[in-house]
Formats: C-alpha cells, structure tokens, sequence
RNA sequence: GGUUCCGUAGCUCAGUUGGAUAGAGCAACAGCCUUCUAAGCUGUGGGUCCCAGGUUCGAAUCCUGGCGGAAUCACCA
C-alpha cells in the first residue's frame, strides 16, 4: 500500500491529465480524412477499431470492408490511402494492410504516456460518481428452511460482484436481501421439530442453526414421502395421496395458524428462525457479501394482500367463486395466474408484488434488479407485467439478472434429496486445500499463524469466487465434485499469484531505493509484450462499462486473467530491476504499478482479495 | 404440447453491435529455477463451432427449419 503510494504521487505535476485514448483519436483523424476528399461521414457503426490479432504486426486494426464503397476503391487501396493519413499522427508509428484490415501501430511514447498518467490514478477505470441514478440489486434471498448451497454461493457471489461493478460505473447501489421467511416450507421443519426434534437445539447438537433446521427439512420430506407411498400401496391415487397425506395437512394447518397469528406457532417459528440467521451470518461473513437492507416475506406479504385488495377494486384482478383471486394474462400470451388461494393466503407472487411496491416507496430506485436463477424467467416476467397492469408506472424498471444453474454431473442439485454441494463443506475444503497446497510449496514460512491463515483463506476463497465468477452469469455451469477446483492455470491464484509477484518486485523496488520518475519523452521502443501489456491495461474502463451493462462479472474476470497471464510473459521475458536503461526501468515499473493496481481493482469487482504475499 | 434458454477441443469455459488461419485452462507428453516468487514460463498433439438451408464482400455470431439438452407453464417457493 506504502509503495504503491510513493510511486503515485512522485512526478505528480509532470503528468498531463485526460489525453485522448487512441481510438478518439483514430476516429476524429478518420472524421477529418472524409471531410478532406469531400465524402460523406461515415456512420459512427461502420468504424470498426478492434485489437490486432496476435499473428499480425500492430496494435489496433481498423476494418476498411465498410469503406471500399464510400470510396470507390478496393480493399486494398482503401486501406492504403487511410494508413498514410492516419500515419501523420504523431500517435501512429506505421501500419500495414492486409486484406481489408488496416493494422496500425501506435507510437511507444502513446504507450508511455497512457502507463504514466493511469498509474497515477486511484480510480483508473471507474467512472466517477453521479448521485442521480440509484440501482437497488436484491439478491441471496434464501429460504429460512435449509443452508446454503454451491447454487445460493453462485447467487451470492454475482450480487455482491454486480454491485460493485455498478458502483464503479457511478451508480448509487443499494444491496438488499429479502429471507423467505415464511411459507409451507417452514412450516413443515416446525412440525418436523415438534415431532421429532425431542426439544433440542443446535448448540445441543452441536451444529450450525441452518444445517440444524435443513437437517429437519429433510427428515419431514424423507417422511412425507413414505406416508404417500404407503397410502399409494393401499390403492390411493398418487395425486390424492400427495394431498391427503396427514403430514402435509398438518403443515397446512400450521401455515392457517401461523397467518392467523397463532401465538405458539409464532414463537416457535422465530425461534428456529433465528437458529438458520445465526447460521447464515456465518456463511454471509464466509462469503464477504453484506447488504444495506433486509427484507423479510412475514413482513411484505401484507403489503402484497393489500395490492391484491386494491386490484380487486380496480377491476384488474379477479375474483372466482371460491375465493381464490387471479389475473388474466391471455392477452399478453400468458395464462391466468392466481395471486391468493382460497383459503386467503398468499403465494409467492403475492409477497414479490408487496415487496417491490415497499421498496420503490423506501429507495424511488432508477432500476430494481433482481438476481435470481433462471428457473424464474417466468415469474418475473408475470411480476412486472402485473405491476404494469396495476398501473405503477415503474414497473418497467424491474430487472430479472437471471443466471443459470450449477448443475452436477448427474444433473441438477436438490435439496428435497438432500444432493447438494453445502456450501459451508465446499469453503471448508478450499482452504483446506489452499493451505495443503501453500505448506508444500514452502510459500509461508516464516509467517506468524494469523498471516498465514488469512493469506490461506484469501487464496482458499479466490479460488471458489473466481471458478464461479468467471463464467457468463447466464449459462447453467457445471461443478463437479469429484474434481477439486483448480489453484492453477485460469484460476483466482493464478491471478492473486501475479499480484504478489507485483508487490513483492516493487517492494524491493523501495527496498533498494529506486525511485522512478515519469518521464513523457522515452529514448526507445517498447517490446511487443510490453505494448501487449499496455493495450490490455487500456480495455480495462472499457471492460468496466460492459460488465455493468451486461451485469456480468465475467467479463472483468476474463480480462484480468488475460492481463495477469501477460504480466507473467512480461515477467519471464524482460528483466525490470535489472534494466540498465533507467527511463525503460522506470517505464517497467510503473508497467508494473499499474497491473497490480487494475488486477487489485479488478479483483476487487468481483469480491476477491489479492495478497500482498504468497 | 406451448414458451424461453442453451449446444464451441476428452473435460471446464472464452469468443455478444457479423470480420483475418476459432482461443484459453485442465488433463497428456517434452523442456525451463545459481538470476526481480516455478501457484510461473515455453513447446507438442487435440475442432464437422449439433445438422441443413438462407442473408453477404465476409457467419461460431443474424434468419428459417430440424436434432439434442435444460428450465418453465402449480391453490410449491
């Protein structure tokens, strides 16, 4: 942090502010070219600046295909003609043409200049904050009657990431948590308590609350399901048996009792309630997400029967003859979908209506996103259209972030079976595995115990977040447990392993009292991993924006392991200490200052931590 | 059955306003530590981008139709 510091603020007013990036530049030159031969101004669209590809010579390449018509020349020519004009800017060293691609190579000094004045900036990448626009992002939204598991962690992990990627483009974000935590669900772990639970509590059973509880769960389902079985055998339709079984009925009759306020059920229910948030706390900390509210369904759903009520006046909903209330969705291509039962209470729906219209009186949000699995496209497409229905005009402002499944090899995960990845065990085991992995490789010795199990829990949970984060949110995923989670390659350490490289070269950087200087005027030419380097460090803002665009965290993942992979050819191939050419040394060192600033940063959007060591 | 999403190397994944010879990692094999951290670097092999048409200078990407998979369409949440 010290030297990180020292190096940011030396030479401070040397560095000019707000250059133009490449692109603007290239851009207003291509402007300029038109204007001079008397064409008409291309498109913004048809001016196409991409990354050069590996296998040619340069740096961005501008694609000439939308062009050749414009001017009435060939491919070739065309690229010809824009790379010489291009070519007298001072930012432009040479280019080439080949095939319809112009590849432009840009000056070293651009380069320099770029590294000097970026790794001088703190917020580098981010935009800077405007208190317009607010961005609620609910998420976690777990149900009270089991623990968290690999698809709750996927869940956790992408709010947590896309909220703090919304904020680094410059949104006020609010990170909400709404516990479904009321329900048939658990009603049937009070009753499986009562019946089975012989008065004992988590501490008496020496477990976590919401293992305590999911464990319960369970037990009621493994039972319910042998009472339908039985009455199955003795000849009872299986749908009626589901129906008629005297377990369900009974959990039935706890929800009427529980709505109504039933003061027994009630305290039961806060009581085991509070065993699974003792348990979540744990696993929340565990994970490093917190919120700015939490909303509980026993305290929503009210306002959502209220809605109800209203839209009953209004002539939206509709009441049928047995009491059971519903909206009409045909003419949307949807179907009729029922809003309370019969016997007055609420369902799921019922409680997201409430709950959404609370949250617009308590925030006035510009967007309201919800991160929930995709197995609910349905409901949230149901949410908003009834809400627009209703006449809030904010409707429009609900977002589904739907992300896909963690699946495992046989399938999808299901807590009923009790098939799931907890993800207590799952954290448990990276870092065990982080500190099997640091022991053999001697990297902590010499370390007291605290560092060395901080640093291990740092890499244990860089590890999980980033297997998780890197994926695009929206495709289902894969997690095998048979297979342990990677520590190499395109991994969380491999990343957080560049950073402590970084850290560890510019601590001895101090140590051996080097101090660089920003100089604008370079005497040499930067190699091709150096300009590599330095133009994947330039996409970094861009990555920033489309990552809060698409809300997907891997984008900034992808990038930074594409950064910290360079970082290491740089690292192999060029000496940065040892350089005895001073301004290229310095050069190199700010290279350095800022990769691990944008790795620290990056990693930091997606809720991970880099050691200084490891 | 209707709707939505998905299908890229043995495995896990990038490739998203249509751009060059489709890329990484893992796994396998072969190398690189007297030198700023080898959780690293280099190399080899590995592809019918599910199939078939269409759109155009150009398609993994867009359109249509198939095939395969998933989710959803509950008085479950």
């Amino acid at each position: 942090m010290v030297i990180l510091r020292i190096f940011a603020v030396f030479n401070y007013n040397q560095v000019q502010y707000c250059s133009m990036r490449i692109e603007d530049i290239i851009t207003g030159a291509l402007s300029r070219f038109f204007a001079e031969k008397s064409l008409p101004q291309p498109e913004q669209s048809l001016i196409q600046l991409q990354k050069t590809r590996k296998e040619f010579e340069g740096d961005i390449t501008l694609v000439v295909f939308p062009f050749i018509r414009l001017m009435k020349s060939s491919p070739a020519e065309t690229g010809e003609k824009i790379g010489s004009y291009l070519k007298k800017l001072p930012e432009i060293h040479d280019f080439n043409v080949i095939k319809g691609f112009l590849n432009l190579v840009v000056e070293s000094s651009y380069w320099n200049l770029f590294v000097n004045e970026s790794s001088a900036d703190s917020n580098y990448g981010f935009s800077p904050h405007s208190p317009k626009e607010t961005f609620l992002v609910e998420f976690s939204s777990p149900n009270t009657n089991k623990p968290l598991h690999l698809g709750h962690i996927r869940n956790n992990l992408l709010g947590h990431s896309i909220s703090k990627i919304l904020e680094a483009n410059g949104k006020i974000v609010k990170k909400v948590n709404l516990v479904n935590d009321r329900g048939i669900h658990i009603c049937k772990t009070m009753l499986a308590w009562q019946k089975w639970g012989n008065n004992t509590t988590p501490s008496d059973a020496g477990m976590k609350g919401d293992h305590f509880v999911g464990e319960l769960y369970v037990k009621f389902e493994k039972a319910y399901r042998k009472e339908v079985d039985e009455l199955v055998k003795n000849g009872m339709d299986p749908d009626v048996a589901r129906r008629e079984a005297s377990l369900i009925k009974e959990a039935q009759e706890m929800l009427r009792k529980w709505e109504a306020g039933d003061p027994g059920v009630n305290d039961l229910w806060k009581r085991m309630n509070g065993w699974v948030y003792e348990g979540f706390d744990v696993t929340y900390r565990r994970l490093g997400v917190s919120f700015d509210k939490i909303y509980y369904e026993s305290q929503t759903y009210h306002m959502g029967k209220a809605i109800v009520e209203e839209g009953l006046k209004k002539s939206v909903l509709r009441k049928k003859d047995d009491g059971s209330v519903w909206i009409d969705l045909t003419h949307k291509g949807l179907d009729e979908k029922l809003l309370l039962r019969s016997d007055g209470t609420s369902v799921y729906i019922t409680q997201d209506l409430g709950t959404a219209v609370m949250r617009q009186n308590d925030y006035h949000a510009d967007k309201m996103y919800y991160v929930v699995g995709n197995e609910q496209d349905y409901h949230f497409r149901v949410l908003s259209l009834i809400l627009g229905e209703m006449g809030y005009e904010w409707a429009g402002s609900l977002e589904h972030i739907s992300y896909g499944m963690v699946e495992l090899p046989s399938g999808k995960m299901k807590s009923r079976e009790g098939k799931v990845v907890d993800a207590d065990n799952l954290i448990d085991e990276m870092i065990e595995t982080a500190g099997k992995l640091s022991s053999e490789l001697g990297k902590l010795d010499g370390l007291t115990r605290e560092e060395k199990e901080s640093i291990i829990n740092t890499i244990g949970m860089g590890a999980l977040k980033y297997f998780i984060l890197k994926v695009d949110p929206r495709k289902n995923m894969i997690f095998n447990p048979e297979e342990s989670i990677d520590f190499n390659g395109n991994t969380g350490p491999f990343i957080q392993y560049t950073h402590a490289r970084i850290r560890s070269l510019l601590k001895k950087a101090e140590l051996s009292g080097i101090v660089p200087e920003r100089k604008n005027q370079i005497d040499f030419r930067l190699s091709d991993k150096e300009t590599g380097l330095a133009a994947i460090l330039h996409e970094f803002p861009q990555a920033v924006s489309e990552a809060g665009a698409n809300c997907s965290p891997a984008i900034i993942a992808n990038l930074i392991y594409e950064l910290a992979r360079e970082y290491n050819q740089f690292y192999h191939d060029h000496p940065v200490l040892k350089e005895e050419n001073i301004r290229r040394r310095d050069f190199r060192l700010f290279l350095s200052v800022l990769t691990g600033d944008v790795i620290r940063r990056g990693m930091d959007l997606l809720g991970i931590a880099v050691p200084e060591r490891m």
